[in-house]
DNA sequence: ATTATCTATAGATCTATAGATAATGC
DNA sequence: ATTATCTATAGATCTATAGATAATGC
């Protein structure tokens, strides 16, 4: 207890210190995979970063540790998003709607997190972070309870990614698109998809969604 | 014509000689795209495709421009072996069909050719060669003619492409999954979501298939 | 004689670190 | 006194080309 304590109010300034120069790397990272240019010297990064050339190996050991870090980072932070959205939704199937719903929102509105999040492309599907495990379970939820009528919920999961993926790059490429008509049209095509009664998924797609306010991040360097 | 027939006869070897060059450094291209490993120095390109390094020089400027050049020739070899195999289809909606059909099993059966087309990403969608723009065109006549309820040709064709995408990195990241029933049940969640007829939708997914043999190249890298 | 390829390399760029400097802890 | 950062740079690696060699044309 006394230790914890001692631990807890000891070395603060100077852990602080160490993680402003970490995440001002990482923020660079993110930067340079939202621009898909990840082919810079280190140098280059940690001018980006302001920092020393020296400080990036006091915290990486190479570039790709680096963005692999970066787009982690990024994953977590969008997953924890739609917990923060989706939590009091006991329904699988909406919640699988308004996370997408809400996912097709964030490219306009934070378009360097989507981006990053682009980058990553399909093994969005299979990361252990952001949306993938979270819809992996409400699409296996859904389908016990009848909701969805798919028997090989990995092959749901990769649709859902794809569709994802694809919407993103489609409303980057269309700056005069509708992202979130768009938005909406893709889940209820994935709910169709899914065998869900039109009228049910058209219920579902047109439901409220939280304040869009809300897509704005508690802290970090997407706030 | 007396000039064409010389131009035709005359420097036909050196010709060839060329091309041969040239096609060693996209075949190697294409077999670190596949990989992912477009990080390399151009001496290992040119080691790979067993030329000296100058040579590299003398078809390309850049690597980048090399690699863009050999994802275009897989895309442009994609889209013919399409055309080829459904030539003979005058229902849009069938023509679609078959294409994914036919995508979905060349993933394991050309594991190469697939991985370079997968590394292009959801620019696929908006890419002039390849499955893009036959989508497109059937999408659009099946649309027309009354066989798909949709009404945002773009964002369909963006979903087929991300279906695409999403399902051959998951045959990929999947060794034992049944390329051609996934392949089907993808072409049927696609035509669920366009609108057609859960009947309709299963007959079209049933249909035979050209002979598997005919996904095999005419002659080049993939044959 | 012409054209393409290959080999060897100058010069540019990049990585990773040593040692100096600055910030914080005690 | 300790820890993190910064600056400067040795050595490795890479790009792009010059000049030599090989293949083809006529």
């Amino acid at each position: 207890m006394a230790e914890n304590m001692a631990e807890n109010t000891a070395p603060r300034r100077l852990d602080r210190r160490r993680e402003r120069t970490r995440n001002a790397l990482v923020y660079a990272a993110q930067r340079l995979l939202a621009e898909r240019r990840t082919e810079v010297a280190i140098q280059e990064i940690t001018d980006l970063a302001d920092v020393g050339v020296g400080s990036f190996y006091n915290h990486f050991d190479s570039k790709e540790a680096l963005f692999r870090t970066a787009a982690e980072e990024a994953l977590e932070w969008w997953g924890t998003l739609m917990d923060r959205l989706t939590a009091d939704l006991d329904d699988p199937a909406v919640a699988f709607a308004q996370s997408l719903r809400l996912t097709g929102r964030l490219h306009r509105r934070h378009p360097r997190l989507s981006r990053v999040l682009l980058s990553v492309g399909p093994e969005l599907a299979r990361s252990e972070r952001g949306l993938a495990p979270r819809a992996h379970r409400d699409i296996r939820a859904a389908a016990t309870a009848g909701r969805f009528r798919v028997d090989d919920p990995d092959l749901a999961l990769a649709m859902t990614a794809g569709a994802v993926l694809a919407l993103g790059a489609l409303v980057h490429a269309q700056p005069d698109r509708d992202d979130a008509s768009s938005a909406d049209q893709v889940a209820l095509g994935l709910l169709r998809q899914f065998g869900v009664p039109e009228a049910e998924a058209l219920r579902i797609c047109s439901l409220e969604l939280p304040d869009l306010a809300r897509l704005d991040p508690i802290d970090g360097p997407y706030g």
